[in-house]
DNA sequence: AGTACTATCGAGAATGATTCTCGATAGGTG
DNA sequence: CACCTATCGAGAATCATTCTCGATAGTACT
């Protein structure tokens, strides 16, 4: 669980300007995200931090991802039937490579969209304003 | 929710290699797909169908969309908090540009993605295997 | 068409994830 | 330290989805 000051510092400044109290449950919850590069649940994430922090309630779990998800530091996608699973996510706008051996997520530059957008443009005369793009495949490690 | 026979056989056709019955229920649900052109909740589709087919019951719906997923003839996408959307979706591979106004949906077919497979095989290592991408934006209709 | 064999159906119960309620707790400010 | 409230924890409530089971209806074969 690597615990980088510089990349805390970045998220808890966030906090700060929307008002939002960092206490202790979100500060430990930021953290375990920050320092883990995979998708977790609810569940998984409240159970990894059941040994540490005993009381952690299962609802403080939720509240503190879905505030997170606001406010754009972890990305959520459903896992299999009807879990949502979260990832740190803070940054510039960029998409995900998941392991389906392993589970690891690599961080993958955003390219190669501006094909997409002027089709979109020129041949539908959709005007695009987001996109969800996610890869799935092999990691080197599991190859 | 024009119907379209040529259609109708292509995806009928799937039902009788696979050894599952075509059912009334299933066809009518299937039809009701195929013409729309939009993401619709299992409890959406079974309050449109509920005029016409008053003893269609919920789980049927349910069941037969998980069926017609299993098989490739739609698409699911999670809607807002935990409900999954269905959209017919059989053919080729492509993607799907969602207005954010009125739902419509365009089907996109699937270019520049090359240039994020080299990258994803040269500097990760990574083999990918599977892509899940949606556009949002404004349709024509809607500007 | 009639019969037998099962897959499928409908209705409601059961499950499981997420959200809500509310009294207790603890940031943050002065 | 004292006060004000946002937040917390525990459990109840809600909501989507799946399961159970007796009834129904495709399908194959007379
Ligand atoms: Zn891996
Ligand atoms: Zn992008
Ligand atoms: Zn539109
Ligand atoms: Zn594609």
């Amino acid at each position: 669980m690597n615990h980088r000051p510089a990349e805390e510092a970045s998220w808890s400044r966030r906090f700060a300007g929307t008002g939002h109290r960092l206490t202790a449950q979100r500060r430990v919850i930021m953290r375990h995200l920050a320092g883990i590069r995979r998708y977790l649940t609810a569940r998984e994430l409240h159970a990894r931090l059941a040994r540490s922090h005993p009381r952690m309630g299962l609802a403080t779990v939720y509240r503190t991802l879905e505030m997170l998800r606001e406010l754009d530091l972890v990305a959520s996608t459903p896992r299999g039937a009807g879990e949502a699973a979260y990832l740190y996510c803070a940054g510039d706008h960029h998409h995900h490579a998941v392991c389906t051996r392993c589970g690891r997520v690599d961080d993958v530059p955003c390219r190669s969209l501006p094909g997409f957008e002027r089709m979109l443009s020129s041949s539908y005369q959709f005007r695009l304003t987001e996109h969800q793009l996610e890869f799935y495949g092999v990691c080197a490690r599991c190859s």
